[in-house]
DNA sequence: CTGAAAGCGCTAACAC
DNA sequence: GTGTTAGCGCTTTCAG
């Protein structure tokens, strides 16, 4: 027992107007070739029958779903969630509907299923949102060629022949350094987020390099490697502390693991930013209200997503419009410093 | 200049399996009533072809989608990318595919464009995600009888034949209370979140009756109003310890604020717990790591998302089965209190 | 067991 | 201007 359809279709339109599908078709269209009168007439019929054409069945023969497919994991993250809400802001923006998917783990491989279920509802591209970890990128480059849909990577390294918008990590780890160093701190550690992430990679290099060419040794002892979590950031600490006893200054991968780092220091006694300075990365929003507030790198998401689909939808558009494609490019957004108190040290 | 397909369509592996697309369909959907050998050729066939069938031209013939609308705001607050999450996973393993609508503002009342994007892509039921505040909920009941198509309502007032899952935030409210009760504190105040929200009526009143209950006086001098961010908390807990200064404990609304408190706490030499203890709402992942740790109050964002999934599934496969339908019922669900530093009030 | 015909809701191409 | 025919990719009759 089928219950009726829910709405009103073509057909339906066109003979309680009295005129054929194909006029409907030309009304919600809009296209010119339909008589003042005729098309006030179907309009009221759609009106009135609250008519809604199908989507579905547009996507079929127009072969063009006006449809993204979104490829994240680890939403429960603030970070995949906030790129999330650029892409649908973005996405809405351009008219575009987001079919979502989400990795149940960041290094999942399992890629096959996603892109079918994808391409199976016919997308007219991806934005490929998980961060690179490990190698859950190796099959970048081997996918299909016939797979002719345009897919565009967030957070990634860039690499020829893809599409990728990333923030530039290590340009935002160069500044964190260099502010450091510039507010007079002399021996700057640094708590990693973990190294299979190609982000934490970028900042951990920005540091290293940072510090040799301003002539500083940089050591082993001198970094610990946490996981981003705050936990992580309060138990790593310690190691680091009495591995590198005359640290001053810590460059920690994210703000979470900083408020870790400060718990402890609270609880050792050390001064903030007197005994020692801190600047962190990601600005979340509590990274104000921490205890002294927090001095960090801004990463502004909204911009990724929003260069992300623009990108995506330029290239879908320019196939759509049989111009030439779009040359596959990578597109690496600067990261601002926020200065807060934590990293203020006093001049003595 | 159209590209050429990018995939192979149930006619191509019809002729070179040399069979007809009849016989393609029955092997793909796995129906018995195939020989062996042919299904096995056909097998091959689609193989070879990377054969996917599109779920477009299923969806329009066997109207029903496998598709979930999902509608959510706030996606940047960590509350409702949670619950995205539960949703995403809960459909994964059922089997649906989400189409996401994010909502530009909690307050948006604009849901006409909403729900015809939703309905013209034919999704088989909607999830309404978007916390109750306000007046957003007003036209609930107003929707067009003829949209016969499931929606279940996350986080809102339970209300007459409608499907609606939420946590339990009175229950909540009163075990916070409770708890400071317990712990000997007897000038409990409260910062409440943004009053239109239902969920922070409903904690503000679970924090009234509470003390009522027990006997004590509630005066308006003992509450303030918040709006979520820590930096409400930090500016309204100035206000609260002035009119009400002989506060010993303090009930607030949710985590964020609470470090907003602990801030301002620690700057006016407040010992916590000693001098004022604290209970907070969410249990977000910093909580722990506060100084002190913060009590809170924990909502399983999961479960909320797993049952509501599960709700609308089952509506929509009674419905599709020629079932009774289900009645629209409302599942509130309970919370849990987790004890740290922040409450436990020396005894004396 | 298999195929032919019809049609889901819509639009492109062509007639008139 | 408007209607007719055909068909997007698939499945559901119904013959054979």
């Amino acid at each position: 027992m089928r219950q009726k359809p829910s709405r009103a279709t073509i057909k339906e339109v066109a003979s309680a107007a009295g005129v054929s599908t194909q006029t409907v078709s030309r009304v919600i269209n809009g296209r010119p070739d339909v008589s003042p009168e005729t098309r006030k007439r179907v309009q009221e019929v759609v009106e009135r029958l609250g008519y809604q054409p199908s989507a579905l069945a547009r996507s079929l023969i127009r072969q063009r779903s006006h449809t993204l497919g979104v490829v994240t994991a680890g939403l429960k993250y603030i970070g995949p969630s906030r790129i999330l809400s650029g892409i649908t802001m973005a996405a809405e923006e351009a008219g575009y509907a987001l079919l979502l998917k989400e990795l149940p783990r960041f290094e999942d491989n399992h890629i096959e299923p996603i892109f079918q279920a994808l391409i199976s509802r016919h997308v007219d591209g991806i934005i490929w949102a998980v961060p690179e970890i490990g190698e859950n990128r190796n099959w970048v480059h081997q996918l299909p060629v016939d797979l002719d849909i345009p897919i565009v990577y967030l957070a990634m390294n860039p690499q020829e022949n893809i599409s990728v918008v990333s923030i530039d990590n290590y340009q935002g780890g160069r500044m964190a350094v260099s502010h450091l160093l510039e507010q007079g701190y002399r021996h700057i550690g640094h708590i990693s987020g973990p190294l299979d992430w190609w982000e934490a990679r970028q900042r951990i290099a920005a540091w290293k390099d940072t510090l040799k060419e301003t002539g500083f040794e940089v050591e082993d002892r001198h970094w610990v490697e946490g996981n981003w979590s705050s936990s992580s950031g309060a138990s790593v600490i310690e190691k680091l502390l009495e591995q590198y006893p005359e640290m001053d200054a810590i460059f920690v991968a994210n703000d979470q693991m900083a408020l870790g780092v400060m718990q402890v220091a609270h609880q050792k006694g050390l001064r903030i930013p007197e005994d020692i300075g801190i600047v962190g990365f990601d600005n979340i929003v509590e990274s104000a209200y921490f205890l002294p507030s927090l001095t960090t790198i801004q990463q502004d998401q909204y911009t990724v997503s929003k260069v992300a689909v623009e990108e995506i939808i330029k290239i879908i558009e320019a196939g759509w419009a049989g111009l030439d494609p779009i040359a596959p490019r990578s597109v690496m957004l600067e990261t601002t410093l926020i200065v807060r108190n934590s990293s203020l040290r006093p001049t003595t």
